[in-house]
DNA sequence: AACCGTGATGTTATAACATATCAATACGTG
DNA sequence: CACGTATTGATATGTTATAACATCACGGTT
């Protein structure tokens, strides 16, 4: 398990294989992947941080794509249902998924200074959340789990 | 570890426990357990589920304690901060803490359905998240953990 | 071609959640 | 009682999200 997002990579590759992937993904499940549901994934691709959605409004609106909040939200909803992208809860934002190529529980950890969002895995409904939920008769349909703290960048410039 | 939450149980003492308790931490730690704070407590406490801070308000207003959204953002900001009670990132919403006699990195089990919510504990920064955290280099500095689904009452009922 | 169903968009308004600011009041301590 | 600090009151505003309804675009059917 690779945690992607506090190295530095060649990010115009990494955009355009994620907007790669997500095309056949969509074709796959024969999904409409239209202009404004590309271009937001494109706008969170294009930083490995958390957007809120009226920041990626805010972009749209300046390229005529769509001026009011449903149109954002409509698209976020599309790719946060179909796994191009995650909401972060702690923040009310949202990222482009970085592990298109597999199923995965995604964790985050988010820096609070920078708002970079690096995204892994947990097999946390496995751990001590998963017995205790059996225990409980708990049925689990959907894990969360965010790290706040400080990334690599922001610990030496001491926030 | 005692997940608290979907069991049946005495409530009334399970309030007045949890209540003096708190009023004994604030004492000690010479924090003022004003009526409002007391009374935003005990609403939470009144049930283990997650309630919405417009949801506090409305009680807290119809009892002539408050009536602006500060009044009861304050009293939650003091209990979140003090460990009294937590906030459920996943709903925009806050229940009472049922851990108050140890410390915890909280985590959740929260029903869809009636939106009841279970507290146990997890050791998720000594498990995958903290390897991948410390790897990346990255500090942990707050960890959120929520599992949604169906608690065991409604499991049965087929929502 | 005309029709119809379905999914996507456009648009307006509003709901729901949260905070900034500043004045007034209470509280413990010297 | 005077002082500083913590809390409360009050008004306004900021931020995030959805409801509701109209319209458009496309593919299949008659």
């Amino acid at each position: 398990m690779k945690t992607i997002g506090f190295d530095s990579h060649n990010h115009d590759a990494c955009i355009s294989d994620a907007l790669g992937m997500a095309t056949d993904i969509c074709a796959q499940q024969k999904l409409q992947f239209t202009p404004v549901r590309r271009r937001v994934l494109e706008i969170l691709l294009h930083e490995h941080r958390a957007m809120g959605a009226y920041d990626i409004l805010e972009v749209l609106s300046s390229e005529g794509l769509g001026s009011q909040p449903p149109v954002v939200y409509r698209a976020l909803d599309f790719l946060v249902k179909h796994g191009l992208a995650h909401r972060i809860e702690g923040l009310n934002a949202y990222t482009a998924c970085a592990h298109l190529d597999h199923e995965h529980v995604p964790a985050f950890l988010i820096c609070r200074t920078c708002k970079a969002v690096a995204e892994t895995d947990t097999g946390i409904a496995q751990g001590r959340l998963g017995q205790a939920a059996a225990s409980a008769g708990f049925t689990i349909e959907k894990v969360v789990v965010e790290a706040e703290g400080l990334c690599p960048n922001c610990t030496g410039a001491a926030a």
